[in-house]
DNA sequence: TATTCAGCGATTGTATACAATCGACAAAGC
DNA sequence: GCTTTGTCGATTGTATACAATCGCTGAATA
């Protein structure tokens, strides 16, 4: 009684994760075409879970597709990068107020603890920040608890193309702007939390919206 | 030149519609377990385009995927409608934001033209009145012109299933709130007419929670 | 009578074959 | 030389065959 169902991992699945290393690594490159037969041969399955992946892929706003034509790499432009952020805006806004109401003492130590490598630190070594940052904000997603929230979460996924695209603040900023956010949700102000959080993101948007002047595409 | 690719739909397009169309008239059931051979030769259909639109049909929420079990329609509780309307609280105040960016004098017409027949009607025909309200919604979102947003809009499919479980407020206090809207996305209102957007459909969440108070599931 | 377990039918998971069609290249026309 | 059209290989779209396995039923056991 109370067991959890395991969840057997079909191949689409495997396929998916295998595929989403390939895009966020750049082995595929954004506006490649994803030849089905080839792809599939290369990991060593069939069509079919491939194409179940592709579909999640497409869902997560990694690939396109074009009926007819086949999938490709999403290839963004600064303006559509900014669509994104001004959904991660209001969708982490919301994470975080849902996680003012219910995160413990625990919780608010572990978010701090992400950050502590860094404060006071000559150097910050940039790929153990990033993943730091990532997982701030997937942890704040995770103890809103809302499910229809962590579906669309995947949309979290753009995030790492966004830091190859050098759209991302300066880890000064970030970790005053995350200190901020920790110490609203630690006194349940959800409003408070909401609002840090939805200005954190925006201050990245509006970086993507500086390229944008300078007249990048 | 400035020709319009036609785009082709492949019959998991197809599919999705017919299956989707199944779901909100309720030939299939809420807790149902779809059965791919079966429904897809109901469909003239092999199981290929069939498990295609099921992708598609668990992005929108209105399926549920089970690896090993299949594909069941999506049983709502009370609870996880609050989370779908947590969601598009923010989701939809963040089209109204944009919308209040673009908007022209003829949609805003448009706008106030779908609500013109309830307006010191005797009786109210629920139907149309449905239609109505999810037209308006629909529009703004497509004003917003966001991509992204426009991607997750498919959400909104579950927006008929909340009126089926006879979550909507009066047609009186959805006239009074639409009206508002309208008329700050006609003034160009932004940050009023999400924040007026929120707070109409958080008036649909309360009444969610009066349902879970009372200790329906 | 309640419980466990084996066997089997039903159903999903995956591979593959074949049809449809896209697009690249070459040949023909202007 | 540039554009258009026809042909063919490459690639996607779909159906189907077969393998894996889920869960139900009924017999065996306590």
């Amino acid at each position: 009684m109370g067991l959890k169902r395991i969840d057997h991992k079909d191949l689409g699945q495997l396929t998916y994760h295998q595929v989403k290393e390939l895009i966020v690594r750049k082995a595929l490159r954004p506006g490649d075409h994803i030849r089905q037969d080839e792809m599939a041969q290369q990991l060593g399955v069939s069509r079919t879970p491939l194409l179940k992946a592709l579909n999640l892929l497409e869902r997560d706003l990694l690939v396109e597709f074009i009926p007819r034509r086949g999938y490709f790499v999403k290839q963004y432009t600064y303006a559509e990068m900014r669509e994104v952020f001004q959904v991660r805006e209001v969708l982490e806004g919301l994470a975080a107020r849902l996680a003012a109401e219910h995160i413990t003492l625990d919780e608010t130590a572990y978010l701090r603890s992400l950050f502590a490598p860094f404060h006071g630190a000559d150097a910050i070594d940039m790929a153990a920040y990033e993943s730091a940052d990532q997982a701030f904000h997937r942890q704040i997603a995770a103890i809103g608890a809302n499910a229809v929230l962590a579906k669309l979460e995947v949309m979290r996924n753009v995030q790492v193309l966004a830091y190859q695209m050098g759209l991302h603040l300066s880890p000064e900023q970030t970790l005053t702007d995350h200190a901020a956010i920790i110490d609203a949700l630690e006194r349940r102000d959800g409003l408070g939390a909401e609002r840090l959080m939805r200005a954190h993101i925006n201050a990245g948007t509006r970086i993507i919206e500086q390229h944008i002047a300078e007249g990048q595409p």
